[in-house]
DNA sequence: CCGAAACAGGACCATTCAGGTCTTTAATTA
DNA sequence: TAATTAAAGACCTGAATGGTCCTGTTTCGG
């Protein structure tokens, strides 16, 4: 149904929500403020600790904060953390699809695959948080979705 | 995993490879052209068919072809068809998800599904077609990316 | 008129993977 | 050093998807 895992999804707010606090915060803390049930935040948290999105303080009085701004962490990079890379079809980056087709759209699904990803790569959670949410993340999608190789005729 | 369906995939290379024939075609005989399995074709050219994508034959010399030009199906459409509308997170639209946390991202959210749902209405499948493929399919996303509410730096 | 061919529609099963829970292990502090 | 607390990893469960099959209806050819 084209849609975002859902852990992927808590991975995204339980960052934003993590950028909001200072010090470190607990799972279960975190698990308070984002109203995710608390093992599946540990979890969560566990995937973007190993991914270097989190630094992880252990023993008494540890949790978790930031390993760096909102800023620099784009929504694509969260994701392919998560969820693995984004990858509409089966033949994206010349993989061939179990049936074998010859169906010769994989070329058209590449594009398309990576006008994507680069779109969520262009927006960082820091335009993702609620109160300059929409004007920014608008202005990113218009900038970053012309980029790469796109050209006007050709 | 944000990845299409496999269903609407096939509807995709289904649809294409029928524009390329003519007169009316039997399943069995698009199975054999997208090498798709027999039944799993039957199964996507019944739901294209509830959905006005393809106009059905019945009877001996029965099949299919298709209801209107590739140039006015929209690669959102037969997604849409086949596994419901576009919909990134649970709480598109104004739906709420099952946590009901109030996390605020939602806005953000729809801002970017909608941005990809455009982006995905407004390339046909012509656009798809192997030949003139990348091109076309990068200005539309182009194109169409902008539209609908994007202003600069508003 | 009869039989074969092909779609329509539905139900059914099997597999996959996401979601969630549990146990173990390590670090910190008193 | 021992108790406390949290991270890390392994495991299980369940829903959804993908795929298959069967029955009924319609049309063309003999
Ligand atoms: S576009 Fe064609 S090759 Fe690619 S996954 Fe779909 S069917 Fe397979
Ligand atoms: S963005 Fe927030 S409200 Fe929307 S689905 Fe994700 S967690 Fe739920």
């Amino acid at each position: 149904m084209l849609k975002l895992s859902r852990l992927a999804d808590y991975a995204i707010v339980i960052l934003v929500k993590l950028g909001e606090q200072d010090g470190v915060v607990t799972s279960p803390a975190l698990a308070v403020i984002t109203g995710v049930p608390e093992p599946t935040v540990a979890k969560v948290l566990k995937v973007l600790s190993a991914h270097g999105f989190v630094l992880s303080q252990r023993g008494a009085k540890g949790g978790y904060r930031l390993a760096r701004s909102l800023a620099d962490m784009s929504v694509a990079s969260v994701i392919a953390a998560v969820d693995g890379q984004i990858a509409l079809t089966a033949c994206v980056g010349g993989r061939e699809c179990d049936t074998g087709l010859s169906c010769g759209l994989c070329g058209s699904w590449d594009v398309i695959n990576t006008a994507i990803r680069s779109t969520l790569e262009g927006i960082s959670l820091e335009s993702m948080r609620p109160k300059e949410a929409c004007p920014t993340v608008l202005s990113q999608i218009n900038k970053l979705n012309a980029p790469h190789t796109v050209r006007e005729g050709a």
